[in-house]
DNA sequence: TGTACATCAGTGAACGCGCGTTCACTGATGTAC
DNA sequence: TGTACATCAGTGAACGCGCGTTCACTGATGTAC
């Protein structure tokens, strides 16, 4: 691909920039609010050529869902690497959905992809894991017939706040960061 | 209305029943998805009818937000009365959302609605209410300056696990009744 | 009790729109020789 | 280094579909007298 070329036939990376086109079309209007014809549009290409690379809708979402669940994972393992703290991992996944809006919204909405394709299943094994390892690094391990209801309440908490911070529920002024709005609120949690 | 016709020229309450094939619609293929045409073929009525009442999707889906927020409330009120319990106020908020789940998605997608609307704004109030009260019935009020990151810690848990669970996000199966399933995750936060 | 009339809920035909999908095609790329 | 050819990404015209919206209408209901 000439990068200098303003444009060519051939675009050069177009699953790429139909799957960012797809994160900023479903940022402002949702996930079923999207065309393959308007993403054609802003990838500048014809409305036809995204077929050529997902198929339809679904496989486009698959492969966002895939693409999140990956960078789910990849925040989630960097957070325990550096802090170690459960209370960061939640924050990290805050941070996540609300930076990958987009993503968050379709890896949680399975009637829009395909649940049983195999990338899927392993991205999500994957995130599922990253989480799942953070509560083994709680400073007090908790009995091992309560690891599960911590697990699902870290969970609960996190995907909780990300959720009504996204839906904009919270009537009074958080801050900018919901990553930091976060933190207290986690906290709660373990005391 | 007479209930010994199958059929008259009017309908009767059409604006109910617009209102239940809605949330029936919801419940299978989201929000999303919704058209008037749809709604007026569930309904035995011509496809023009549903403006009647609602003008637009917008219209139906607000007076569908407003039928919630009023539900919660009622719920959470109601739960208060019987047991006192913040714990079961949660327990009462997961069984509202998986029992009303096409008005829990609207409520908390505020891009479907008019968010100005007047009765939005009350109900919506009058739900908020009815949650900050049930943490005033803790056994042990906290400190003043830690009341707000309570109750915002238990709307995150529970709106979290109700959200997860509607998602069919928990790998492994937590039985069948979703609100008795969330008690022990919901008790987590007040250890 | 009966009649006239206003009101309003619901009808059905018509319209334009954006969508997904199909398909023969064309232009660019890479590889074999 | 040059040529032929297979491959494949992207094109653009065409189609049928369901949608929202409009509008003159019709049938039922309720109220005034």
């Amino acid at each position: 691909m000439r990068m200098t070329e303003k444009r060519s036939y051939h675009h050069g990376d177009l699953r790429r920039a139909l799957l960012v086109a797809a994160a900023e079309a479903i940022a402002e209007s949702g996930p079923a609010a999207l065309s393959l014809r308007d993403l054609a549009r802003r990838a500048g290409v014809s409305h036809a050529a995204p077929a050529h690379h997902f198929g339809d809708k679904a496989g486009l979402l698959t492969a966002l869902a895939v693409e999140g669940f990956h960078r789910l994972a990849d925040a989630l393992d960097a957070s325990r690497a550096e802090t170690g703290s459960l209370l960061e991992s939640g924050v990290t996944y805050v941070r996540f959905a609300t930076e990958n809006r987009a993503h968050f919204e379709v890896m949680f909405q399975p009637s829009l992809f395909d649940q049983e394709d195999g990338e899927v299943i392993a991205a999500r094994e994957r995130a599922g894991a990253a989480l799942s390892a953070g509560v083994s690094t709680l400073d007090e391990p908790p009995p091992a017939e309560g690891a599960r209801e911590t697990e699902l309440a870290a969970w609960s908490i996190v995907h909780g706040f990300a959720t009504l911070w996204l839906a904009g529920a919270f009537p009074d002024p958080l801050g900018d960061n919901a990553g930091d709005a976060a933190r207290p609120i986690i906290r709660r949690l373990f005391d």
